[in-house]
RNA sequence: GGCGCAGUAGCCAAGUGGUAAGGCGUGGGUCUGCAACACCCUGAUUCACCGGUUCAAAUCCGGUCUGCGCCUCCA
């Protein structure tokens, strides 16, 4: 299995620390509202990275932040006369909702910034120790970027040109306008702790080499996130653990391109923002999970109706084709598997090894999705009722195992009919068999007027809602 | 200014030296009472442009044009 490492911006082949195991790290998003389709791109995408190493056997320990103490929280908390606290309970409860309807797994463990203060004090203990951080006179703690020599190695930056680059905000206090916060004092009204230095909250990158540290260890595996994050958020986690802990920190450093809306960046001045809930309103949020798997991670991906319609299409063939092969399944002879449907086996099994190969070539997931489509071809075009339940069972077994790797769920909500929709179908069937069509059509323009698509297949009437 | 990414059919998109996957859409056909589903056929002599290397280039090198991102909170 290759990944594309930032590090090295090279495809590398994946040697776990521990034979194994896999300690990954994602980061999570800060919670002062409900996520954006931005925010769900590497959730998506390191979900399914997840679920891929699994199915090939690795114990995988994920963990994913919710940073619940930041500005933009306190904010927010402010313009609503509510407690911070009660902003982030609220929006990490509707994130988990939203997680679970593009059916991204939970984390084995999803800390919070607020639990975690402890662990970031004694860090920056560490650092102050070592010399690689000094507390200033108003009790900020600053993180001495110069004394780290490798800082820039992510990033790709060089020290002396970021400083040219002016962009950084001058402070009196620093002794270089390149340090970065671990500690900053609280302002009036804001929640705090305590610590050494003052009473305050911590800076932005600390959490999370501190979260890493604590549920996955010194060195971890993988560590993701979205391409913006790459400077300044992962290059200070860098700076901050390898410093404190005296190890290489992340072996492999994935990150994930942007999410677009009309080939631009998404943004509120824009208007151009659009939340997980806003789209779930119209779409099953699976089909913006496919559509997510449609482009490869590391590109930039662009958002449109029109790109939702063709993903919502094609994700309607593979269950199509899941759907009608459940029902073929039941119907199946009780028979060995001839030479024929071997045969047809055997081909799947050649999808399967194309869509492994697409996966451990740094997950490519584009190219996965077309050997599903070219496996939902063989079924769609290979498959009846006379044929043998163990070949039937065995494709829809391989083609329902490639799609749980990718979160793609095949099986339809079941959901009863009520009575009075049962009546109207059966009634439908009535008038067919008596050849009153123009009664059967009315009869089924009226169901697609509440939402029920009926379909008249050789194994009878099939219903689904659209 | 520094660093970086991308340009493949109407749309999306894979392919990084051996002669262009897959999906959506379009048009035609088969099946069906009709429709839907499904299936068959329908598509780039060509991969932004120009030059070079090579027996061979969408893939490598040089240049040009265009779009985008990061360098500041941001997935």
């Amino acid at each position: 299995m290759k990944i594309y490492n930032t590090l090295t911006k090279t495809k590398e082949e994946f040697v776990p620390i521990e034979e194994g195991k896999v300690r990954m790290y994602v980061c999570g998003p800060t919670v002062y509202n409900y996520i954006h389709i931005g925010n769900a791109r590497p959730m998506i995408i390191f979900d399914t990275a997840r679920r891929y190493m699994e199915y090939k056997g690795y114990d995988v320990n994920f963990v994913s932040n919710f940073t619940d103490v930041d500005d933009k929280i306190i904010a927010k908390a402010a313009a609503e006369g509510v407690s911070a606290s009660e902003i982030s309970e609220k929006f990490i409860a509707e994130c988990k909702k939203d997680m679970e309807a593009l059916n991204v797994k939970p984390a084995t463990v999803h800390p919070l910034a607020t639990k975690e203060i402890g662990g970031m004090v004694e860090m920056i203990e560490t650092l102050i120790q070592k010399g690689f951080a000094y507390a200033a006179e108003d009790g900020t703690v600053y993180f001495r970027t110069r004394k780290f020599p490798e800082y820039g190695k992510l990033s790709k930056k060089n020290l002396d040109e970021l400083e040219a680059g002016k962009r950084i905000a001058v402070e009196e206090q620093k002794e270089d306008p390149l340090d970065f916060v671990l500690w900053k004092p609280k302002k009036d009204g804001e929640p705090y702790w305590e610590s050494p230095w003052c009473q305050g909250r911590p800076g932005w990158h600390i959490e999370c080499s501190v979260m890493a540290k604590k549920y996955l260890g010194d060195e971890i595996d993988i560590h993701a996130g979205g391409e913006d994050l790459i400077f300044p958020h992962h290059e200070n986690e860098i700076a901050q653990s390898e410093a404190a802990n005296g190890k290489p920190f992340a072996r492999y450093w994935m990150h994930n391109g942007f999410l677009n809306i009309d080939n631009r960046k998404m943004s509120k001045s824009l208007g151009n923002f659009f939340t997980v809930r806003q789209v779930g309103e119209e779409y099953d949020l699976q089909v913006l999970r496919f559509f997510m798997l449609s482009a490869h991670y590391r590109s930039p991906l662009n958002f449109s109706r029109e790109l939702m319609e063709a993903s919502k299409n094609g994700l309607e063939r593979i269950v199509n084709g899941a759907d009608r092969l459940r029902g073929l399944c039941e119907s199946g002879l009780s028979r060995e598997v001839s030479q024929e449907e071997k045969k047809l086996l055997d081909q799947a099994e050649e999808y399967v090894k194309k869509f492994e190969a697409a996966m451990d070539d740094d997950f490519n997931t584009a190219d996965a999705v077309a050997a599903i489509f070219e496996l939902v071809k063989l079924i769609n075009s290979n498959t009846s009722s006379e044929q043998s339940r163990d070949f039937l069972s065995g494709l829809l077994d391989t083609l329902t195992k490639l799609c749980d790797i990718m979160g793609i769920k095949t099986e339809r909500q079941e959901e009863t009919l009520d009575a009075r929709i049962e009546k109207l179908i059966a009634q439908r069937q009535e008038a067919r068999k008596e050849r009153d069509f123009a009664k059967a059509d009315q009869i089924r323009d009226q169901l697609l007027q509440q939402g029920i698509l009926l379909e008249d297949t050789r194994e009878g009437v099939k219903w689904k809602r659209i």
